[in-house]
DNA sequence: AACTTGACTAATTCTTTTAAAAAATCAAAA
DNA sequence: TTTTGATTTTTTAAAAGAATTAGTCAAGTT
């Protein structure tokens, strides 16, 4: 039945994520996975191929997440601004949560930003996209104009990350939480950069 | 005589930026640096007390020609957009030829923003400050409209920064250069985000 | 006294080796 | 088809040793 199979991969998706999100991928071993749920290690890998596929999975759960939260918002049809400060807010909220599990993509992306990393690269697509249509959105409502989305999502999405410039540092290997205010200045930071931009970006 | 000593402190410096700017900090001996001024090793450290003095030195030197350029020409009183643009290629076209000088202090940033490295923190305040004059005189101008100027100012350094996600990255190791082509791409992105930064400052 | 050096020590980095841990596989059972 | 214990292969970690480099110092030169 491919409906258990599913079911079970969820099973595993969830306990995987707390591990990660709270000891980061490097420090979390198959077994100590495979023990939480109370099979054996190779059963693991009869669902996941490698404990990277487990990881990307499990990433992908959370970015889907986010998206899904500001894509709902966005339904509801209000100001460009308001979705924007809710993207930002509602990313960074779960970004505190899992830290440990954004952490070891954000090293991967350092040391080889390139080519992406190759796996964290369509995340950042589908997020840069969300913010596409979060612009285009905004000139249909006539607040702001754009001339190439893709690019401007970008300069966007670049100057947000600019923000937390000083914290993805720290030791990589160590797993350390940025503490909570740094988060909070972080998101202070970011709101008020979505405004000035947005500012830049309004018709006439 | 004091001034003998300067100037042979400005030999050092002169001779220490090449080798730093083209090797970088952790693949330059000071026993090289002596090789190449043709005298003793220990000589280096009747001049300077320690490796990372003289590397801040030269450091401090590039940073106050990158500032000095920029000071000179906002003094030519044109509007902020100019000097804002003008203040990111120069310091582009500077990062470019001292790439692996940078590199470092970067890195040491990266490894320590806390403190921020302690040593390189200072500079950074001196680049904001620059920045937060330059808001500064636009608001003169009436050209824009800045209540907090630090704040402001960091918040364009930042997001400038920003531009360049995935430059700093490489093997912290290697002293791999970038491509001319990315250079020219952050350039680019810092570029348009000036304007839309400074768009969104604008009065009215 | 200010400047310079060769020879020395101390600290750091690099390599190699070895042991431990964890990832990944597989034959066989339920 | 799903599950496992046992095994193999890769990665990581630690230790030891060699080599390089930072930094010191007493003595010599100008």
């Amino acid at each position: 039945m491919s409906k258990n199979v599913d079911v079970k991969r969820a099973k595993i998706l969830d306990v995987a994520k707390r591990r990660f999100a709270h000891f980061g991928m490097a420090k979390t071993t198959m077994a100590e996975i495979a023990k939480d749920l109370s099979f054996s290690k190779a059963l693991l890998y009869y669902y996941f191929p490698d404990k990277h596929s487990l990881y990307t999975a499990v990433l992908e759960h959370v970015v889907n997440e986010m998206l899904n939260r500001v894509e709902v918002y966005m339904r509801k049809a209000l100001g460009v601004e308001d979705i924007l400060l809710y993207a930002v807010e509602s990313r960074m909220t779960i970004m505190r949560e899992n830290y440990n599990l954004f952490e070891y993509s954000s090293s991967q992306f350092i040391q080889n930003p390139g080519e992406m990393g190759k796996n964290i690269g369509p995340f950042f697509e589908r997020i840069r996209d969300q913010y596409s249509r979060i612009l285009k959105k905004g000139v249909e409502n006539k607040e702001i104009e754009v001339d190439d989305f893709n690019e401007t999502a970008e300069l966007l999405l670049f100057s947000l990350m600019g923000m937390r410039v000083g914290i993805l540092s720290k030791d990589l290997n160590d797993c350390l939480f940025p503490t909570p205010d740094e988060f909070d200045l972080i998101l202070t930071k970011q709101q008020k950069m979505v405004k000035i931009f947005l500012r830049g970006l309004r018709s006439i």
